[in-house]
DNA sequence: GCAGGACCTTGACTTTAGTCATGGAATCCA
DNA sequence: TGGATTCCATGACTAAAGTCAAGGTCCTGC
């Protein structure tokens, strides 16, 4: 068991290059956890008490309004860890966190987390180097909910699919009604702005199998506002 | 001159506490800066070489659209400091600087912060620490934007405000116009959600003096959505 | 004291996106 | 296999916020 932990800390990409020691010492206060598709993990407001890593599976991380309409943060998969603000502010998560799919999970409690930080300094800047990639992606998303449309938005995501996919035939990573939350809209609107897109022959829609036909007339629209 | 660089650094809250050899150092590498209202300190998609931090004055970090709309994402005073990203990055900057009064600011190379990083990790806990209330707060900004509408995101910044202020008789920081960009709309709007506001009786407005009649009020638009 | 300018407000209108309701397609699994 | 569920698309409508244009207020500096 023990074994199984560190094997699947070797696997997070913010512990990699930590010698076996710390490593060592990680998997003894961390814990293995499985939850299924739906399970909510925390939610916004909850004190913050643990660091998460995503074994396998995915997650995502939200924050709801009281009349349901939920915005997406992120979504973390195998070898992502996330939940990183309570762990040095010590207070309540920001944001809420449901597994999207059947998953397991590493839950590391902050306190240790914290313990380690002082002592390895090289860990420290990896974290540093997360948390800042974190805030870059915030202030992209708040750029384009402030500064776009939403066929704009949606241009910008389905570019970074094909630029994490490496080629023209992508597949949909989520439901149509989760991109819709990431992309700050609902699935209705969603859906419009993907006719609007196929009308002017960008991309070409099947179920969850999209083809991007115009890539460069994509990116225009994804750096043009109104 | 050394001097005066010692002092500046010493109201940086992020630095407090440090040891005075290390403060000592990074005075030897850091600049002071004085600049005027309106002047541009960088913009988004810039390659991030130096850190910053508010001596005296006002900064204002937002992103712009082609089309001259801006959201400003956090204003900065004396003893804080901004553009850690690029720090641990070490790439461009996601966002653009501005001073919105004649200021002074120390500019830190990102080098020397990461070798100081590396030296203490006190001082490191203390910038996760910063990293990570900065996410949290843009957790927040994301939200509001995504999931309530201009009058309610009003009357929590209103609230924020009568926070920070410690009365019921506010003072603007801001020009309206700067609000409006804060809160991801124009002046136009932010006018008319002000003018709602008033005739609602949560609150009285007088130029840039703002009379909170009724907190719960406000604070119960602040928390709902549509 | 008044001309110019920055900033703010208001009104009329347009555009965008959300709401509500309906129906279709795919999937899961008794 | 067929019934239920979930997910998605579409249409008709409403509401929110942006655009454009005009005018007001306040401050500054001759």
């Amino acid at each position: 068991m023990e074994k199984d932990k560190l094997t699947a800390l070797g696997g997070i990409k913010l512990f990699e290059g930590l010698p076996p020691a710390q490593l060592k010492s990680l998997a003894e206060i961390s814990q293995l956890k499985g939850c299924k598709y739906g399970e909510i993990l925390f939610e916004a407001g909850q004190p913050g008490t643990h660091f998460f890593a995503v074994v396998s599976g995915k997650v995502r991380v939200y924050r709801a309004s009281l009349s349901g309409k939920e915005q997406i943060l992120s979504v973390f998969q195998a070898g992502e860890s996330f939940a990183e603000v309570p762990v040095f502010e010590g207070k309540t998560y920001p944001a809420s966190a449901q597994a999207l799919e059947d998953s397991v999970l590493l839950s590391i409690p902050r306190r240790g987390l914290v313990e380690l930080l002082r002592r390895e300094p090289e860990l420290a800047l990896s974290v540093m180097a997360l948390l800042s990639s974190r805030l870059r992606a915030f202030v992209g998303q708040i750029a384009q909910l402030s500064l776009k449309e939403v066929p704009e938005r949606l241009a910008g995501y389905l570019l970074l699919l094909r630029a994490a996919q490496g080629r023209d035939e992508l597949t949909l990573d989520l439901p149509k009604g989760q991109i819709a939350s990431y992309l700050g809209t609902i699935p209705e609107t969603l859906s419009r702005a993907i006719k609007k897109l196929s009308e002017q022959g960008l991309i070409e829609v099947a179920g969850s199998r999209v083809s991007v036909l115009d890539p460069e007339g994509l990116a225009a629209l994804a750096e043009s506002d109104r």
